[in-house]
DNA sequence: TCGTTGACTGTTCATTCGACCAGCGAAGCA
DNA sequence: TGCTTCGCTGGTCGAATGAACAGTCAACGA
């Protein structure tokens, strides 16, 4: 293997761990120690590959918010209403699959969007901007909001119903009995919210 | 004031502190120095009270917990399908308002909830389990599960959808421009909760 | 082939963490 | 009034933190 490609493949171990490790504790409670021991080296490793722990947040975070992208299937351009609510439900059940299979994105949103500072304001211009104008507009989840005001209700409403269920994936074993970790509990989960926001 | 009262009256304000930092950065992302300085005490006296840390975050925990008992509207014992139906849109309403004034408690579940350790199954049987059982009845949301299996998903959704929005308040401001602390937004969330989870 | 670059290691630094403890002083009791 | 209790302070402990550093050695370019 090549330096270049060593040098790629090592940046790339460590991010995956970051990810794993901030989602799993959140960014104050992680330590560049345990995302190195994590990654299979050395804590000087990592921030000399990222040069502070912020760093390589935004780097964990590009990463993770970037396979959104692409997963979603697009919405039809033209077409009728009925073929436009089947698309918004079946861009929901992409959704509700690639939360199950994700729930870091969920705790990195929850863990950054709470408290008012640079990494907050960060993650919205750079991650989820674009994906808000897109998730709100006409043909997506715009059917659920019954005007423009509401847009953001339905969008957070949307996410949240979403990926809670998998985020707290231990607590819903212990309470509930349910593993949502299971392929049927994901597809359950899946009809429950097109049902719930694409009535029949 | 007496000895006993000036013991309750610094530990409630202990307990208030540890519930905004446990809110706020987690449980392990808080400090006993940090908690005690927003209640205006030394550290050591937070050892002294709570012998624990985590002594301290089952207290806390309890306490935020125990604000939802007594909030929600009882739901109706013998009535018709749609008083029933009302009954449950304003159970909703309720639910969506203690989530705008108290998204501590979002944060703890969700903080306690990912890990499949003691603390998360202490949070499950002594805070959750109790609610859930009630939730879940018919009458509460039992009537968005079409059957009793898919209540554990729509407990789970009506939580997030519910929660979130309030939980990441500086991201929705910074993204939608909306700020969820307003009684106006609350509203218009609770709006559209209720018309989500019982529909006409 | 030889010098240079750069990925990587091991150590060190000041800071912060939870927990512990000796001592203080006013409230409460006899 | 004198003694005891106990809420509380201030300091200290080892452990863990993010960052910085000099040194090492194989890959690379001239």
């Amino acid at each position: 293997m090549s330096r270049a490609e060593q040098r790629d493949a090592t940046r790339q171990r460590i991010v995956d761990a970051a990810i794993t490790a901030f989602a799993d504790q959140g960014f104050a409670a992680s330590s560049t120690r345990d995302i190195a021991a994590r990654a299979g080296v050395t804590q000087g490793l990592v921030t000399y590959h990222f040069d502070s722990k912020d760093t390589l947040w935004r780097a964990a975070a590009t990463q993770i918010f970037g396979l959104l992208v692409g997963t979603l299937p697009d919405r039809p351009r033209r077409a009728s209403n009925a073929e436009r609510r089947a698309a918004a439900r079946e861009q929901i059940r992409a959704y509700v699959r690639f939360a199950a299979e994700h729930p870091e994105v969920f705790h990195f949103m929850v863990d950054a969007g709470r408290h008012d500072d640079d990494r907050m304001r960060w993650l919205v211009q750079t991650c989820l901007a674009p994906r808000f104008s897109e998730i709100t507009a006409d043909g997506g989840i715009g059917s659920v909001a019954a005007d423009r005001a509401a847009a953001p209700h339905a969008y957070y409403a949307l996410l949240g119903a979403g990926s809670l269920i998998f985020a707290v994936a231990p607590e819903c074993r212990e309470l509930t009995g349910v593993d949502p970790t299971r392929r049927a509990a994901i597809e359950r989960h899946a009809d429950l919210m097109a049902q719930l926001f694409v009535p029949d």
